[in-house]
DNA sequence: TATTAGCACTCTGCTCAAACGAGTGCTAAT
DNA sequence: ATTAGCACTCGTTTGAGCAGAGTGCTAATA
């Protein structure tokens, strides 16, 4: 695909591969040497020249050698990329780890542990977003009285979520009222995910609930009070790798990333509108212009064909997209496997 | 106290206070310019060679000004410190933040908050440990079967607190001897913190519950899940404070720090053993190597007289003492109260 | 026509020495 | 007891000079 001719793509590879590994400019000699190419240096720098033309590449100064642009990365990833295997050290750390994790039983548990594995075996950010509560698809409500005045609110997802908080109990409301209001809202709310029980709909239901307005007033802040805490659960791992990466000894640019790092919300951003499967996003793809220099790739962990949450791992653009990748994969099929087996 | 000249103390404090606003190495002449003591610099160079040798300075190199060594650090804040006031914008600013915290229920809630709000008010980096499941006194312990395999497990305890769990129920258990065992566990463990309830308590337990240990088993994992999860809920707020100090300007200290700060336990270590009030740790006196070179104020906010969790700034040994204290005792005076009130 | 060798040129990064400046300790004067 | 003065120390800054890596262009080559 594009109209790269072969020659001009080998040429981009050895550009992309070489400088993920060295993190400096890749000049023509090496590209000839290091690469087995027979062709010479000049000839390479023509190409090189062609490559820079044509947006793939960039000189980060006149005498210096190529880095590849982000439009570059972005072709590498597509169609140049190869995937690199598992050694059988991290197939074996890998067996090990979720060994372990095979005996939790909360989802966010697992995903809490994942993310340090993630961090540990690429050695760049590894983020969480926890499963989201607010997509899982309501089953039953209960709520428990338990004293005089407070009662505990008992939420049942089909995701075998189970969510619970307490709740003022108004004074003036006999048991057989609580019973009659409670299953009325599990007739009228079944079904439906959790996202959908909106503030809109649930109002409506306010207003056909006669009486008893209190209650449903402090479900509803009930609920979006979890829909809330979804977004507050993002876990971080290997936050400290960036400091490795030679773009970000620059104390500038890595104090942003480590404010980024503490707003929830924008992390949700990031890691939320994604499809099914693996996505890797290059600089200025990202949502957000805080990891303009960064790439991310993600992954979302399912349930019956919905996503829960999102794995991601953030690197500088210059990350190993390869090794990446391959590791995303293998833990997203343990992961999924996991969720089934729940 | 000690032994030291009231004119010592005074170009001490002197010392301590230019070091701290400039991080500079701080020189006689400074010192008699700046800070109108009537004494020529060669007078205050020579009370400063006796404060070197009395070991509350030194010189990063001969002919360099002085910095406080740990022990002089010690002594100003024993001693010298004086409580600055806070501003009326920073009184603003706190009254505007707790009539927000009011609305809010939880206490981790609340407590998470306000990591924000301490390290934007110190500049610097500010550490909490959620309120201590395990000191809380056990008060009631229901079970209430969700379906035919689950049911949640709802502990409550004297501060209000509610923590609830899935657990598999076991098949053949009719709903007669679960609610005798409930009864005999309700009895069995009323009044003692969950931390007195160990390992050791419940075994004995197990054993005189003739049959059903296979419930008891699970119970016993879940609280001591539940107590695990403790030391889980740290929460950091403005880790990129750290990089406005210059002393931590050096990737590499900083990088240490990083780390520290991913781990859960460490950071419950560092928090951990604290008696009630105030307390001001500097340097080695923290039992961590990793903040050998930072101080540490931590307070504790009580319910009952009993510790339920601590917050704590965390900064460079050259804090600004006199401010992070007096920040820190409003913040508390607030926080204790608005537990109380929950 | 495509490739390559050669060469002049550019730019960065390193090293080295010199100059600078802040601060000290000591001595002698007040 | 205090202070002015002075020689000395040591880190930091500055600038020049040089080495190295890489380029673009031109002319020769297959």
């Amino acid at each position: 695909m594009k109209d790269l001719s072969e020659r001009k793509q080998r040429i981009l590879r050895a550009v992309v591969t070489d400088y993920i590994h060295t993190a400096e400019p890749v000049g023509s000699r090496t590209i000839s040497r290091r690469y087995h190419m027979d062709l010479s240096a000049a000839t390479i720098r023509n190409e090189m020249a062609d490559l820079e033309e044509l947006g793939y590449l960039t000189q980060p100064h006149t005498s210096a050698g190529r880095i590849p642009s982000q439009r570059g990365y972005r072709f590498y990833v597509d169609c140049l990329m190869d995937m690199v295997e598992l050694t059988t050290a991290e197939e074996n750390y890998l067996a090990r780890v979720f060994l372990q994790l095979e005996k939790m039983r909360e989802i966010d548990q697992i995903v809490q542990h994942t993310v340090k594995v993630l961090a540990q075996m690429t050695n760049y950010v590894s983020l969480v977003l926890g499963a989201q509560f607010k997509r899982s698809v309501f089953k039953q409500l209960r709520i428990i009285p338990l004293d005089a005045e407070r009662a505990l609110v008992v939420l049942l997802t089909d995701s075998g979520y189970v969510r619970s908080k307490a709740l003022e109990l108004p004074k003036a409301l006999n048991s057989e009222e609580l019973a009659r209001i409670v299953k009325y809202l599990n007739e009228q709310l079944a079904g439906q995910t959790i996202e959908e029980l909106t503030l809109l709909r649930l109002q409506g239901l306010c207003r056909s609930l006669y009486a008893k307005i209190d209650l449903v007033d402090q479900l509803l802040l009930l609920l979006e009070e979890m829909s809330r805490e979804d977004s507050t659960r993002v876990f971080l791992g290997g936050t400290a790798n960036i400091l490795k990466q030679p773009e970000f000894r620059d104390v500038e640019k890595f104090g942003h990333l480590l404010e980024l790092f503490e707003q929830d919300e924008a992390l949700g951003i990031l890691l939320e509108p994604l499809q099914g499967g693996l996505s890797v996003r290059i600089g200025t793809e990202n949502p957000l212009q805080e990891v303009s220099e960064c790439s991310l790739v993600t992954a979302s962990y399912m349930l019956y064909d919905r996503p829960l949450g999102t794995l991601g791992v953030l690197g500088p653009t210059r990350m190993d997209y390869g090794k990446v990748v391959v590791i995303m994969q293998r833990i997203m099929e343990k992961i999924n496997a996991l969720v089934k087996g729940l």
